[in-house]
DNA sequence: AAAACACCCTGCCTGC
DNA sequence: TGCAGGCAGGGTGTTT
């Protein structure tokens, strides 16, 4: 479900409920998250219980609670959403919702929940774990101060479409299919364009990612369908999107309908008139 | 090595 | 009202 600017929402709205907590209990649903793996709970619990969360941040669609003992940093909870992961504060004796998945009791009294009905999540601890190939494998962050002679280089060595390049967590890491159709459309690139094609537009591309990404944390994130932030309030970025689950409706530049076709197993919305191949 | 495809899972919406 | 089919913003492993 989430991509970088509901991550970063998710991020935002949970920091100020974490920090400084202190990890007290850790439970789990024992069902299989992605890829069948299931939470190893031994690890969960060594890592979790007993430790004070120092920070929340995100790396591409990821969230990282840095956990300390005594000032010092001991370890890491890593989180991705998947489709339809959610996390959620409440209070301890307030009902489990179904398809919560891990549950971390807070010293203040609230639980962090963990709830994902398709199951695409996934929830590690671990010392270190950036040295995880999850991790490690990541390009660099779509909102990261990017190089863009780098980009145009990786560009010009890819004959896959540009769309498919971009949904690359190697290349670039954070966007998903939403937002890179929201980029291509603002950058005028057609979506089947070879990637090695687009080299001469990697900057005005850059910075076409840029601003679709800003503008979706600035609206707390796009609710397409059920997304909302760690305090259950829904993102209004659907109402920004040009051509995002727009079919039909006339390009908003040139008066083009929009079209949606099918690339990869994947919707891509996009401007005929103004995306040229 | 890179690109294309199948697969994981539930919920929701559409059309019959 | 029920049911089948299609669809969904994620990543990964396997095949080509």
């Amino acid at each position: 479900m989430p991509e970088l600017p509901e991550v970063e929402t998710v991020v935002r709205t949970l920091r100020p409920q974490l920090v400084g907590q202190t990890i007290r209990a850790v439970w789990s649903s024992g069902l299989p998250l992605r890829m069948r793996r299931r939470v190893d709970e031994a690890a969960m619990r060594t890592a979790c219980i007993g430790a004070r969360v120092g920070a929340v941040a995100r790396r591409a669609k990821y969230i990282l609670v840095e956990l300390e003992r005594r000032g010092r940093a001991t370890g890491t909870l890593l989180i991705h959403l998947g489709m339809t992961g959610r996390l959620r504060v409440e209070a301890r004796r307030a009902p489990k919702a179904k398809h919560t998945h891990v549950v971390w009791t807070l010293s203040g009294g609230n639980q962090l929940r963990f709830l994902d009905s398709r199951r695409f999540g996934w929830v590690l601890a671990a010392p270190d774990v950036h040295g995880l190939p999850e991790l490690a494998r990541l390009g660099p962050d779509a909102l990261a101060r990017l190089d863009g002679e780098a980009f145009a280089q990786g560009l010009a060595k890819s004959s896959a479409p540009i769309k498919s390049f971009l949904l690359d967590q190697r290349r670039i890491a954070g966007l998903g299919n939403i937002y890179v159709c929201e980029a291509l459309f603002r950058a005028r690139i057609h979506p089947r364009t070879p990637a090695r094609r687009a080299r001469g537009k990697a900057r005005p591309l850059l910075r076409a990612i840029r601003e679709t990404l800003e503008l979706g944390i600035a609206n707390c994130g796009t609710s397409f369908r059920d997304f909302v932030d760690a305090n259950g309030e829904p993102g209004t970025n659907l109402d920004a999107l040009l051509v995002y689950g727009r079919t039909g409706e006339p390009c908003q530049r040139c008066g083009t309908p929009i079209r949606r076709s099918v690339d990869g197993g994947r919707s891509t919305f996009f401007c005929a008139g103004c995306q040229r191949r």
